[in-house]
DNA sequence: AAAGTATTTAGACATTTGCCTAAATATATA
DNA sequence: TATATATTTAGGCAAATGTCTAAATACTTT
């Protein structure tokens, strides 16, 4: 979860997610959305990659990525336990 | 949002998220329970605050703590839309 | 096989982050 | 008013992060 949140925490790999809403996309292509080096889109990738938050399969040459909406699953569970929680606590305050 | 994910991605802030889930507490008692110092703790708490996940108020010497939760919700929503638009294409696939 | 295209890896560098101790501020109490 | 308690602010330091250029790897095309 810690990679998950670490990797949502920059709004450069926030940007890329919001791209492969759409569509699955190469490096090359993701990278002509953005005015910084391939490398360090690269790299971002790796970072999506690692918190499982894209899926990457090498085609020929290319190596297109996907987004894996799953793992924002667990976040969700987190997040909406939270607010449950204070929803109970709010209530017995009543 | 980009305060709130990088809120999120840090291990004891969302061990001080937990604590503060079950009830108010003010700085001292939040600093119980961790091993890192008061001013670290505090520096945490501070960076809550920025991201509107936690509010303060100040009561005689202490300064109490509480969750606010009303910021997860542009969160999931983001979430939630990313996970539907992938779901219409997964359909629309099929 | 050589040259071109797509992508990553390596290594450097500046900035940010998370931690610390010491000092400052604010309130409570003797 | 002096002292104790609660918390933050200041300043420093090491590690992590985000960026870059140059070089390496892998595939495709001529």
């Amino acid at each position: 979860m810690n990679l998950l949140f670490k990797a949502l925490g920059d709004p450069t790999r926030r940007q890329i997610i919001d791209l492969l809403r759409k569509r699955d996309m190469n490096a090359g292509e993701i990278a002509d959305y953005f005015s910084i080096s391939k490398p360090s889109i690269s790299h971002h990738l790796d970072l999506l990659k690692q918190a499982n938050v894209v899926l990457s399969i090498k085609e020929g040459q290319f190596i297109t990525y996907s987004l894996n909406t799953t793992v924002f699953d667990e976040m969700v569970k987190w997040v909406i336990d939270i607010s449950d929680k204070q929803t109970k606590k709010a209530r017995s305050k009543k």
